[in-house]
RNA sequence: GCACCCGUAGCUCAGCUGGAUAGAGCACCAGACUACGAAUCUGGGGGUCGGGAGUUCGAAUCUCUCCGGGUGCGCCA
């Protein structure tokens, strides 16, 4: 239950008994009407804005309608107060056992708390990492995957039915380089002297591919046809290389439901001429060639005859290519026929999650899937800045040509998934993010991610200490799960369990906007009201969790739980570990 | 030249489906430990929300425009 969209509710609902009665116009349209909680606590708890977006449309002043709207909340049995104010806000504060039975909700719902229909179980598609299957995984390509994979859990949290999708790029030019470089290592595994082919993946870890190539098959991949010599180390190579990027994905707990490869779209049928004739056929692709971009002089610039997509009509700058001049398919055509695939298997709705670089590509993009769908499906693309890696301040220099590339296993061996995870999750996407080994293994408040699990560690430490206070106390007895809610009257308390009363409707404001660095920064603000209440103890001793009387205690324990609860679910759907404590 | 992203406190950034006096952390200043771990907490100073115009009862948030920074820009993947 979120208790925003249950004041909503009454609220409309009381517009409607005035519609009833008269008081508004019949026709009045209720919708714009908001509840929210005020910044200021003296504006009460949670406030609305019904009169003022109501008032052009019914024609009345703001006060006149608040007032009307006050008279019917006001009486309603859990309401404390209602005033008008400023402009015409009604400010409602409830009655302590309103709040008192959110804590009761949460822990009713349990790891259900929070979660919301906004999905209506549609299904949703979101395709994230995508890296080339050409090495190891590096820091780079760390933040789309984190981002992702938490994306994809906000989703399912808010529930859509969510598909995770990982597209091998395991064709193209790239593979042929890589298929290159492993017959070299195959020929030194072998003991045959030659040279780097250039352009080759200069890095160790194809050794071991040449290593097993040759003692699989001898000298005799040597001399066999050379089309399917190249066909078994290709198959052997990409293999080998998805399988280290999925020990790497592992490495940060990132999964997928499927790894679709590029070359199955050209394996059996030819999907990416179906997809073309199918976009030909809607008038969308032509024979022709492409202006010279403007502004910059090309003293290479050719005129060439192709086979083109018609992405302008979609808002693109300029059409693209879907064949090269010598009749290959383009990057793009096997990417569309991809897109193509997925809008055939059903999904309401597809996410791409793509690097900054491709940031240029996605109009294109979004132009195929509404020309697939004849306009009534959309992508929506999330691209991912870089990471700019820190020690104490001092950028990590990386050079693809040196070979020091920072792998996430690196990253992760330095600092530790739940680190990675929740930094990566801490900051939009799309802004460049620094990311500081000295600072995220400290333990101190200036590391978000120490503070959070500290958090939940530190109501796993009251428990345990309660226990010895209060044997009879467990967090599952009873007396804690049934304690008297009516015995929190702090206001400390109070303005943690209004904390707690946010987490549906962040959950629902993140995933509307597909972002879930709302969720981590949520889970800090928190933390905060947690770590505040528990600090609050140190000058009032009364105020400390444990107390000697048993009921106060069991209470307060009660509200914990519900705490922990909201702080599990909240690093759950970042893939945070929630520990009991800090080691 | 065009497109996209970013511009909020000294620094790093939240807030953006419009809401009341714009928030957090760091840094700076002043306080709090015979503790449910101070691995923390409390208070304070600090802002033309890049500039300007518009829409609105109300704009950091929406629109337009300008400025600054970044990225990309015919067959690569």
């Amino acid at each position: 239950m979120n208790v925003f969209t249950h004041v909503e509710a009454r609220v409309v609902a009381a517009l409607v008994g005035l519609k009833a009665e008269g008081r508004l116009p019949p026709d009045l349209v209720l919708t714009g009407v908001k509840v929210d909680a005020p910044s200021d606590p003296a504006h009460g708890d949670l406030a609305t804005n019904a009169a003022m977006v109501l008032t052009k449309r019914a024609g009345m002043k703001p006060r006149d309608i608040a007032e009307l709207l006050r008279a019917k909340l006001a009486t309603q049995p859990d309401v404390a107060t209602c005033e008008i104010a400023g402009p015409g806000f009604l400010n409602i504060t409830f009655k302590p056992a309103f709040w008192h039975g959110v804590v009761a909700t949460i822990i009713n719902e349990g790891d259900r708390y929070g979660r919301s229909g906004l999905g209506k179980g549609d299904r949703i598609n979101v395709e994230y990492v995508s890296a080339n299957p050409t090495g190891p995984m590096h820091v780079g390509h760390c933040r789309g995957a984190v981002f992702g994979d938490a994306l994809a859990n906000l989703l399912a949290f808010a529930g859509y039915d969510v598909t995770r999708e990982y597209y091998i790029n395991d064709a193209g030019g790239q593979i042929e380089k890589l298929v290159g470089t492993v017959m070299w290592r195959t020929q030194q595994a072998l003991g045959k002297a030659c040279e780097m082919p250039v352009g080759a993946y200069p890095g160790d870890y194809l050794i071991p591919v040449g290593d097993a190539l040759a003692k699989a098959h001898g000298d005799a991949i040597l001399t066999m046809d050379p089309a399917r010599a190249r066909a078994v180390i290709k198959q052997t190579t990409v293999t080998a290389m998805m399988a280290e990027i999925r020990a790497d994905l592992n490495l940060i707990g990132v999964r997928h439901d499927l790894f679709f490869s590029e070359a199955s779209l050209t394996a059996n049928t030819d999907q990416i001429a179906t997809t073309i004739a199918d976009l030909r056929a809607k008038g969308y692709v032509y024979e022709g060639s492409l202006p010279p971009p403007k502004g910059e002089v090309n003293e290479d610039w050719e005129d060439r005859t192709q086979t083109l997509f018609k992405s302008t009509a979609f808002g693109d700058d300029i059409d693209r290519a879907l064949q090269k001049a010598d009749g290959s398919y383009t990057y793009l055509a096997g990417d569309i026929a991809y897109h193509r695939n997925k809008l055939e298997r059903g999904f309401a709705s597809l996410v791409d999650v793509w690097g900054s670089d491709h940031k240029g590509y996605i109009k294109r993009m979004q132009a195929a899937v509404s020309a697939l769908s004849d306009g009534k499906q959309t992508l929506d693309v999330r691209v991912s800045e870089i990471v700019n890696l820190l020690d104490k301040g001092e950028p990590i220099k990386m050079s693809k040509r040196a070979g020091n590339i920072v792998t996430l296993r690196d990253v992760v061996d330095a600092v530790g998934c739940d680190a990675v995870r929740f930094m990566m999750c801490y900051r939009a996407p799309e802004t460049v993010l620094d990311f500081d080994y000295a600072k995220v293994t400290e333990q101190s408040k200036d590391n978000p991610v120490f503070y959070v699990q500290m958090a939940h560690a530190r109501i796993a430490g009251v428990f345990r200490n309660a226990a010895e206070v209060h044997p009879a106390l467990s967090p599952t007895s009873s007396k804690v799960l049934e304690a008297d809610l009516s015995l929190l009257t702090d206001p400390g308390e109070h303005a943690l369990i209004k904390t707690l009363a946010e987490f549906p409707k962040i959950v629902d404001a993140a995933a509307r906007a597909k972002e879930p660095h709302r969720v981590a920064y949520y889970l800090y603000e928190a933390a905060t009201a947690l770590h505040g209440q528990y600090a609050r103890g140190n000058d009032s001793p009364h105020l400390r969790f444990i107390q000697s009387d048993e009921l106060v205690t069991a209470a307060r324990l009660r509200l914990l739980i519900a705490v922990k609860q909201v702080i599990t679910s909240g690093l759950g759907v970042l893939g945070v570990q929630a520990p009991d404590a800090m080691r």
